[in-house]
DNA sequence: CTGAAAGCGCTTACAG
DNA sequence: CTGAAAGCGCTTACAG
């Protein structure tokens, strides 16, 4: 038996609960009951808690849209990205939107093409908006907006893209990453150690190739022969793989260094069906931890994480201090990733699986106990 | 030399140009300025036209966070799914976000993780910033939210994820789908169909094997032997390979229609092991068209795309009509996806490439040829 | 055809 | 400690 004919709890959902609606029912000023909520100003703990208990009781929730106007910002930031694939960005994407939640600020996904007409409209929606940061994000360190970015008068950073000389970005450390990765080869005693990438032209490209060199001369060893540069796919690596251990040879590497997962895969796939053993014969590491990749290759693949996950959060937080006014010094970070260890290099990390039997052509034993490795130096 | 020490062109970015600003420069009233931009209301086009000239020469853009407080509405809808590796969610998300775009609309992303917390705090940021709607969006049809949405007052649309019985959903059409990949199949010739696929307590397990068996029976054909469950991995697909191709069998599938492309590349790698050629030998066809296994395979693969961009683009629309308060019947509606042809089902489609020239178990043949189908009927 | 006024839901000087 | 008032930048009845 109802009281009457309205509705008992359900409130029509388009006149929601004002904070008029709180201060009436505490019987105090919509300006005190703001101040009460924004836990400013000076007040009896009286007040505060009887307006917070009405706010509570009426589920009032403060309208962003008000307080945008108001403030002059909308607690939103805008990440616009090229990468329609999102391999690159949906992590740094989830990091920055994580980072950005706990102090309530959200993210507009303009996920444009690379047509800068696109962005340019994208860019523009964002202003509109009143964003209080953007975030460029591209899929290639050596790639940025297809134009110059005029002045916006709010905080810009740059996530794994490039950016202008004077702005703030964000780029994993391509020359350190590669670093540990062969030293990571080097410590488990290979002394062979090729390098196989992608693209000659990417700057990813040439800061793995220091980095490999770079590590080799450390240990004082010199590079396996030339890198070998294809394009990033798994044929790339199984080519490679076929000539590196090409019978004629007069040498073979203990080793390979891959600019990417599916190369490796490529690789590890070519060395195995030639009989090569890995990691008996060969050790490889990878790079990007693409983990459909990476626990896929039998085995499973040690390789480089380049941490995009924990690159969005620092940018995340970079943003908020910049939109809280704080100076932030402009320039390029790098920032360092980590050896996700597997099964491709021997030794066992997390992910081990139970060794395959296959015989090698080496007979089954580990090459570098064989040959003594000799340094250059 | 200039002027004075007013800056010329670079007006403070935090005072930005406002209605205002241009309806003094035209000499008329802020309404006017309002329905001439807006293009309502008549008025003499002279007047339009110098509100507009003042509106362009000043540089100005409607501050959106205004028209929605008025509006009461932000032209925005959220973006809710758990799928942070993306792979599903990213297609959607594009396919939305374009077709929003056109009509001013932005999404805010949340990227939240299964967590009941973290999703309902996501969407209560979603209310306070008065959405116009919003996408829920899984990366599977028949999961949803992990609790029941209450009644929020806005459109509320599932893509690909389960969704409650009288809301609005789009999923692609599993079983559609799948006759389509069969079809193909027999369509090509193939009468011993077999079918690899992923977790049996998945929907889309089900689906796909009622599709298979619907197109069989169409063509008055029987199943080859017992669906084959697995974990969606590359490894299934290799070991059912394995067990489908032994040498010891009474009959050979002429042709197996894969879950997933993992599946298919790992069966088409251990078929290819052990001398099966395909598509020679064997037909293989697969399911999600992910590039970036379907072109690496060996022979690259004929698969089923899902068409998640338009499925996306779907979403958008129907949205879009929500939000104008247009009609919209509830239910599940299953979207058809397409088969893309490349080679590994014989034939070839736009990826073509050359064959290898590897010898075949059966002598380099089609064994399709030799051996009659006998339909069940 | 055009404009003055009210109002969207907040916050923030400015007074008491 | 608290409140009345102004204002953020728009749109939209309501009058002329």
């Amino acid at each position: 038996m109802p009281d009457d004919d309205l509705p008992e709890n359900t409130a029509p959902a388009n006149c929601r609960v004002t904070i008029r609606d709180v201060a009436r029912q505490t019987g105090v000023s919509v300006t005190t009951a703001s101040r009460a909520l924004n836990e400013i100003g000076r007040m009896t703990p009286e007040t505060r808690n009887r307006v917070r208990a009405a706010a509570a009781e009426l589920g009032y929730r403060p309208n962003s849209i008000a307080r945008g106007l108001v403030g002059k910002r909308s607690f939103a930031v805008g990440l616009i990205t090229n990468d329609t694939y999102g391999r690159f960005t949906l992590p740094v994407a989830a990091g920055l939107s994580s980072s950005m939640a706990d102090r309530g600020v959200s993210v507009f996904l303009c996920a444009g093409e690379d047509d800068a007409e696109r962005v340019k409209a994208n860019i523009d929606a964002m202003q509109d908006r009143r964003v209080d940061g953007l975030v460029i994000a591209g899929k290639r360190i050596d790639r940025g907006l297809p134009f110059e970015l005029p002045d916006l008068g709010i905080p810009v950073i740059y996530a794994n893209a490039s950016c202008p000389p004077d702005a703030i970005g964000f780029v994993p450390d391509d020359q350190l990453n590669a670093h540990m990765a062969v030293s990571h080869l080097v410590a488990r005693g290979c002394c062979r150690i090729a390098h196989v990438t992608g693209k000659k032209d990417f700057e990813a490209s040439s800061l793995r190739v220091r980095g490999w060199e770079e590590a080799l001369a450390e240990a004082n060893l010199s590079p396996f022969g030339d890198v070998c540069y294809g394009n990033w796919s798994e044929e790339c690596g199984y080519t490679a793989a076929l000539e590196l251990l090409a019978p004629g040879r007069a040498e073979w590497p203990d080793a390979v260094f891959c600019g990417n997962d599916q190369i490796a895969r490529g690789l590890i796939d070519a060395a195995t069906s030639i009989g090569v053993d890995v990691p008996g014969d060969l050790a490889v590491v990878g790079f990007d931890n693409w983990e459909i990749f990476a626990k896929a290759t039998r085995p499973p693949l040690t390789t480089v994480d380049m941490e995009l996950l924990e690159l969005g959060r620092v940018v995340g937080r970079t943003m908020l201090d910049l939109i809280d006014g704080k100076d932030v010094e402009p320039g390029l970070r790098r920032l360092p990733g980590r050896i996700v260890e597997r099964r491709s290099c021997g030794g066992g990390g997390a992910d081990l699986e139970p060794r395959t039997n296959e015989t090698s052509r080496h007979g089954g034993g580990n090459q570098r106990e064989d040959t003594k490795c000799h340094t250059t130096g």
